[in-house]
DNA sequence: TTAGGGTTAG
């Protein structure tokens, strides 16, 4: 109708009147098209509203409204019909609006490649860039970590004089943060002249994208010194700097800010404050304040979800998706993620199973990573065919370091390191270059299948490779030493790393100590371990036991009353049997299980009859200053030795009996584990921290033990 | 005559 009126007032102007009402129609015009653009949310209106401009001539006089179609367009999918019109919009005069709009329209719909090649046009063209250009360029290059062409930019924005804007100068703080080089945002940052809250913002999260907790925060208290109030977007990012560093004060501190300004209204703020609570260790906090939400999105599901896993309750997880399920959230790809990584480390593979096949039929899709976590699952489980045949389902091009690395570390954790150590060669081979977690799974894989030599050769191989030892790798080196039995080459190698050893070194020596019964190196171990880490009971439990094993009965007391005073308890052990669909759990010495009285009775039948094949109980695996037969009828009632007994009575002979412990398991129940796989016939599958024991016909897999 | 920079699960 519009377009039959401008032809009748086109026709009559021909006098000052006619051309007084031709210039308000089309005003009226305008206004009424900018309306229909701004409430139109379908492809095909937009395609009638961009045909009519165009036949009515509009379109080139009016540049915004080609704007908006050219942003729909290109948000609805359509970049093409995007582009086309913009190459077919005549002005008179060198228009930078549309350029900034078409380059605007690509970087915020993941077209970065458009977005620079056009913007490159633009460049050698007459069309003058301006403070619009930049930031919209800059994220493109942030969003794919393109650090050559971003530093190109930054010369461009120097180059025209447009680096003093706050806008640009924000948008180059954050392009140096995504591609890695906060140091050189950081730069940038100190040489503005004028920082608004968007740009500290931008520095602290850059921080805390990078892992650099302490500088975040430090940032956000000088930013507040300087007089300027954070709003939610700094709160979030601020939470997740208070939980990559740890600490209830801080984050209580952070929680009540959000409720004092009243941002919990933003749910992304609610958001941060679960994943935060959670990250402090803190999962019942994280649980209370879920629960409180009045709306809960997709992402406070996950974060919850993967709060529970971050602090292994993964079946506090699968709990709570099945109350997911019953909400208007629906899983997506990051949901499945959690979830798989949940059934990885109960080790469950039947879970695992029912979510593969749930996400499959769940039409989620599954990209590299979650291929990559599927893997993961079946490798943890001990499904290493599986595991292995999903790898060579993967087209060799999208092979990438991860993929490699699961199968390493999958083979390795069950004692397979001859295997772990081919693949480690073979990925080499097709020019994958092994990174710091491919090291930390090949050093293990040779601790676990008692590979020293190649071990030794790998740790070598690191500098070779460019890779950097850190200190979770001189921790595996001195496990692998130790465990051996070369604990004084194991200590040499901490007293001569470049790096300060933490906890984990420390404490594999304290274990080696412990296998080969030296006070002596325990000792040091211990008193580094008690400075450390003062609070972990398990380093005193530990210590104790070197002393138990030399009879020293005194420091035993004495490390005792120390954890007393402490206020510490000895960690409880805690081993799960899973017969097809169910789960059953026992406690060291239970008598809290409904089968606990039947499950004794097996259990120390079994004692007798591998006594009789040979099996000697070693005394020294209970603290207790008992008699010996007391010490002997202790060992009887540990978690795994019960869960394994409750899986002879309960499976069929053919079945592998899978159980899955918190802790370490002990060298008398690793023992006697052979000797029940001999007499019984019987498969024996154990799961203890990241490592897996197979014992059939009275060996195991691992060559750690002692 | 219209446009711009910083945020949460993985």
């Amino acid at each position: 109708m519009y377009i039959s009126r401008a032809y009748h007032i086109t026709a009559s102007c021909h006098n000052a009147k006619g051309m007084r009402r031709l210039g308000s129609f089309l005003d009226s015009t305008e206004t009424f098209y900018d309306k229909l653009l701004k409430s139109c949310d379908l492809l095909a209106s937009l395609k009638q509203i961009h045909s009519s401009l165009t036949s009515s001539g509009l379109i080139n006089q009016a540049p915004h409204l080609g704007a908006q179609i050219i942003i729909k367009y290109t948000k609805y999918g359509e970049p093409k019909n995007a582009r086309s019109l913009f190459n077919n919009i005549h002005n008179d005069k060198p228009n930078s609006f549309l350029w900034n709009t078409m380059i605007r329209a690509y970087a915020n719909n993941g077209h970065c490649f458009e977005t620079l090649e056009l913007y490159s046009l633009m460049r050698r063209s007459d069309i003058s860039l301006n403070t619009y250009t930049f930031p919209f360029v800059l994220k493109a290059c942030a969003s794919e970590s393109l650090i050559l062409e971003g530093k190109v930019v930054h010369g461009d924005v120097i180059r025209t004089g447009f680096h003093s804007d706050v806008y640009v100068e924000a948008a180059l703080v954050d392009m140096y943060s995504k591609c890695g080089q906060t140091n050189d945002g950081r730069q940038v940052f100190d040489e503005m002249s004028i920082r608004d809250l968007v740009s500290w913002t931008a520095m602290i999260t850059a921080y805390e994208q990078a892992e650099r907790p302490k500088e975040a925060l430090i940032l956000f208290q000088k930013m507040q010194q300087e007089g300027l109030l954070a709003d939610s977007v700094t709160i979030v990012s601020v939470a997740s700097a208070v939980g990559q560093l740890g600490g209830a004060t801080k984050a209580q501190a952070v929680h009540g800010y959000a409720i004092c300004n009243a941002f919990l209204e933003d749910l992304s703020v609610g958001n941060s404050i679960i994943a935060m609570y959670a990250k402090c260790g803190n999962v019942e906090q994280a649980r209370m304040f879920f629960g409180a939400m009045r709306a809960k999105d997709l992402i406070s599901w996950n974060s919850m979800l993967s709060g529970y896993v971050q602090n292994g309750q993964a079946s506090e997880a699968l709990l709570l998706f099945e109350e997911m399920k019953d909400s208007e959230c629906k899983p997506n790809p990051v949901t499945a993620l959690i979830l798989v990584s949940a059934c990885a480390y109960l080790g469950s593979r039947e879970l695992g199973r029912k979510f593969h096949d749930f996400v499959i039929g769940g039409n989620i899709k599954i990209d590299a990573t979650l291929w990559n976590a599927l893997m993961d699952m079946y490798a943890k489980c001990g499904d290493l065919d599986t595991a292995e045949s999903m790898f060579n389902d993967i087209h060799p091009s999208e092979r990438n370091v991860s993929s490699w690395n699961i199968l390493i570390s999958g083979y390795g954790m069950h004692g397979h390191g001859q295997k772990a150590l081919e693949f480690f060669t073979r990925m080499q081979e097709k020019g994958i270059k092994p990174d710091h977690i491919t090291f930390t799974s090949i050093l293990s894989a040779c601790s676990h299948g008692g590979l020293i030599d190649e071990g030794r050769k790998c740790f070598a191989d690191m500098s070779k490779l460019s890779v950097k030892p850190e200190v979770k790798h001189y921790a595996c080196i001195v496990d692998m030493l130790g465990r051996a039995g070369s604990l004084y080459e194991a200590f040499d190698m901490i007293r001569q790393m470049p790096l300060l050893p933490n906890d984990s070194v420390w404490g594999a020596l304290l274990l080696a100590c412990r296998i080969h019964g030296n006070t002596e190196l325990g000792e040091i171990a211990a008193n580094n371990l008690f400075q450390l880490e003062p609070e972990h009971a398990g380093y005193y439990v530990l210590m104790s036991n070197i002393y138990a094993a030399s009879n020293k009965w005194q420091e035993v007391g004495r490390l005792r009353q120390d954890m007393k005073n402490k206020g510490l308890k000895k960690p409880a052990a805690f081993s799960v049997i899973e017969l097809g669909k169910e789960i059953h759990g026992f406690h060291t010495a239970d008598q809290v299980n409904t089968h606990w009285k039947e499950v004794y009775r097996k259990v120390e039948i079994l004692a007798a009859e591998i006594k009789m094949a040979g099996y000697v109980p070693d005394l020294s695996c209970t603290l207790h200053d008992v008699e010996d037969e007391d010490k002997e009828q202790m060992l009887y009632y540990h978690s795994e030795k019960l869960a394994v007994a409750y899986g002879i009575m309960k499976t069929d002979p053919e079945i592998a009996i899978r159980v899955t412990k918190n802790l370490r398991v002990c060298n008398d129940c690793h023992s006697a584990f052979k000797f029940i796989s001999y007499i019984y016939r019987r498969k024996i599958i154990i799961r203890d921290a990241n490592r897996f024991h197979h014992f059939e016909g009275g060996t195991c897999s691992c060559k750690d033990y002692w």
